[in-house]
DNA sequence: CTTATCCAGTGTAGCAGGTA
DNA sequence: TACCTGCTACACTGGATAAG
C-alpha cells in the first residue's frame, strides 16, 4: 500500500541506506503491480536510480516469502515505513495473513554492511554531572585535536571532515568510557534500557534484512537476553572506542562511543567555537548518538 | 585482492527561545 | 502568532587502514 507521503519520500528522502530499503519495497510490491509501477516512476525520479534499480535486480524475496511460509503466512501488502518509529525498528512493513484469514504484520528491519541495531544516546549511561565534567574538558582536546591533525596533514583541508585516525579522539572517548563504567551500578530501569537496545520493546515482530554487495541474508529471529536478567549484565571496555555488555561473561552487545559527526563539526551557528586557517568549526557531540550493536 | 576493524559521517524531526 | 535559528537526539552507512 502506498501512504500520502510515500511516494515523496521514495523520491527525496536521502538517508543512507535508504536505497536498500525502497529496493525491498519495490520487489516486496510485485503482488500490487498498479502501485509498483508508480513506485518505479518515483525511482526514476531520484538522483541515484541505476543504484536503486542495481539492488532491485539482486534483490530476490524468495527467502522472506518462504520464511513466512513456514510460520502459515502469505503476503498481502507492504508498506514503506522509512524512520517511522511507531513499528519499531522496521523500514518496511509486511501486512500478512494467517490460516484463519487473519491479518498481522512483520517488519523488516533492513541494513547494509553493518551491525548497529540503534543510536542511542549517552545521558542513558552517565548522569548531567559527568556529562558537565567531561564536556569541560572539550576545548582543551580539540586543541589538542587540531595539533594532531596539523602535524599529521598538514593544512586543514587535508584533514578536517576527512575522517582520519586520531589519537586525541581515542584519549577523550576513553574518559568517556570510564565514566560509562563507572556509573554503570547506578543506572536506574536496566531493563528498560536493555530492552530499548535489543528491541525486545518492539511493537511489532520483525525481520533482520542484512544486505551485501551480491545480496542479502534473512534473520527471523533477532538475537536477544532474558530481560528478567536485566540486573546481572555488566559492563567493561571493549578494543579502543567500544563498551561491551556482558551476561554470564558472555558479550551479549557493544556500543560505540563516538562522537555524532566527528571531534569537529561543521559550523552552522555565527560564532564559531574554533577557527582554524579560516575554516568554522564548532565542537563535537560527545553523547547524542552512540551505536549500539547486538552480537550475533 | 577481500574482509575486518574502527572512528567519521550524513539526513531528519522536534523543540525552545528569540523576533518580525 | 508565525517564522526563524540553534540545538539535541534519533535514524542510518562510509571510508581509511590493517589484517588475512
Amino acid at each position: 500500500m502506498l501512504y500520502q507521503n510515500t511516494l515523496r519520500e521514495i523520491r527525496e528522502n536521502i538517508n543512507t541506506g535508504v536505497e536498500y530499503e525502497i529496493a525491498m519495497f519495490y520487489a516486496l510490491l510485485t503482488i500490487k503491480p498498479d502501485e509498483q509501477a508508480l513506485v518505479m516512476n518515483a525511482i526514476h525520479n531520484r538522483w541515484d536510480t541505476e543504484k536503486v534499480k542495481e539492488i532491485i535486480s539482486y534483490t530476490d524475496t524468495q527467502q522472506v516469502v518462504s520464511a513466512l511460509k513456514q510460520r502459515g503466512l502469505s503476503l498481502v501488502d507492504v508498506s514503506f515505513e522509512t524512520q517511522n518509529d511507531e513499528v519499531g525498528p522496521a523500514d518496511v512493513l509486511m501486512f500478512v495473513k494467517e490460516q484463519n484469514n487473519i491479518i498481522g504484520k512483520i517488519g523488516l528491519s533492513i541494513k547494509y554492511a553493518n551491525t548497529c541495531t540503534l543510536n542511542v544516546t549517552g545521558r542513558n549511561f552517565i548522569t548531567d554531572d559527568q556529562i558537565l565534567q567531561l564536556r569541560k574538558l572539550l576545548p582543551k582536546y580539540t586543541s589538542l585535536y587540531i595539533q594532531e591533525m596539523t602535524k599529521l596533514y598538514g593544512d586543514v583541508n587535508n584533514w578536517f571532515r576527512k575522517r582520519k585516525p586520531s589519537k586525541v579522539t581515542d584519549a577523550f572517548i576513553d574518559l568517556i568510557r570510564d565514566e560509562v563504567i563507572k556509573n554503570w551500578k547506578k543506572v536506574p530501569n536496566k531493563t528498560t534500557l536493555l530492552s530499548a537496545l535489543f528491541h525486545s520493546d518492539t511493537p511489532i515482530e520483525f525481520f533482520v534484512v542484512a544486505y551485501t554487495s551480491k545480496g542479502y541474508f534473512l534473520k527471523t529471529k533477532p538475537q536477544t537476553i532474558d530481560m528478567r536478567r536485566a540486573d546481572d549484565v555488566t559492563v567493561g571496555k571493549y578494543q579502543t572506542s567500544y563498551v561491551a555488555f556482558y551476561l554470564d561473561g558472555e558479550m551479549v552487545g557493544h556500543m560505540q562511543v563516538k562522537f555524532n559527526n566527528g571531534f569537529v563539526e561543521k559550523c552552522k551557528k555565527l560564532k564559531p567555537d574554533i577557527t582554524h586557517q579560516g575554516v568554522n568549526m564548532s565542537f563535537g557531540q560527545p553523547f547524542s548518538s552512540w551505536n549500539f550493536s547486538v552480537e550475533e
